[in-house]
DNA sequence: TATTGACCTTCCATCAGGTGGAACCCCTAT
DNA sequence: ATAGGGGTTCCACCTGATGGAAGGTCAATA
């Protein structure tokens, strides 16, 4: 099976795929065309790592996740460390943009928007300075 | 000003600072010894870009905001629309987030993670090809 | 048989937004 | 004079791809 099938079937690209062959994710064999040639275990490896990838994994993480895969002697445990890992990466994420949407939204808020030049979002922008070199010799 | 006072002052790295000049966001004098040399108004600026990426404002935003900042023509609707289009960004990078949680969360909910190797983490991220490829088709 | 067009190949550059480190200069205090 | 803590430049590296050029391959058609 060519590259343009395996992108079809796991929704990546071709160029994606071929990065993950560079970076030694998938290892497909060569056609005496040179063509990649992938094997049904080859095939299902990209769609794996989109998947992953769409969960956030970063690619260490991926390449572990398909270790394990790969590894009948595998615990489940391992693959749910892994899995619990990038819940609490995410959940992290999502506190710290949760807490820049506050600050931006009641600076929008604050904002008339009109023709004038005044701007609470560019004052507060500006005048945190002081609190920064407070904060600064504080900690 | 030398470039590490500016740095305590603005909570930036001083690397960061000179990458900001770099790329054109601060452009500070030179000493004679060729040490970068900010003035009053240099000093402000980065502290300011600190605030503004803090808030997940990109650097072309920052660009922006700081050429408006020292617009004295400038219309706070031009502030605000920028911080718009940033606080709907944040919205929909938590939508995406919140999703991938979601999803994450339900698989290692339903994962023992225990010695054993079965694992429905595992399962999902293998099993959704088929999937793909009706979505591929479908869509 | 020639040619078109859709594949495929490699390689190199680029993006955001910095960070790390090497090699070297400057300034002040001892 | 020498040690340290500034500063300087430049180049490489990080993540995770993506764009494009230059060229090889293959199947169908004229």
């Amino acid at each position: 099976m060519n590259i343009g099938d395996v992108a079809e079937r796991s929704g990546l690209p071709a160029k994606t795929i071929r990065y993950y062959e560079d970076i030694g994710l998938v290892k497909p064999l060569r056609s005496a065309n040179g063509y990649r040639s992938f094997r049904d275990r080859d095939v299902h490896k990209p769609a794996f790592l989109g998947r992953a990838r769409a969960l956030g994994f970063s690619i260490e993480d991926c390449r572990n996740l398909l270790k394990l895969y790969e590894d009948d002697d595998r615990t489940s445990s391992e693959v749910k460390q892994i899995a619990e890992v990038q819940l609490d990466r995410i959940d992290r994420k999502i506190a710290e943009l949760t807490e820049m949407r506050a600050t931006l939204a009641h600076l929008v808020d604050a904002c008339a928007g009109d023709h004038r030049p005044d701007c609470p979002i560019l004052a507060d922008l500006a005048a945190k300075e002081e609190e920064i070199a407070l904060l600064n010799e504080a900690g």
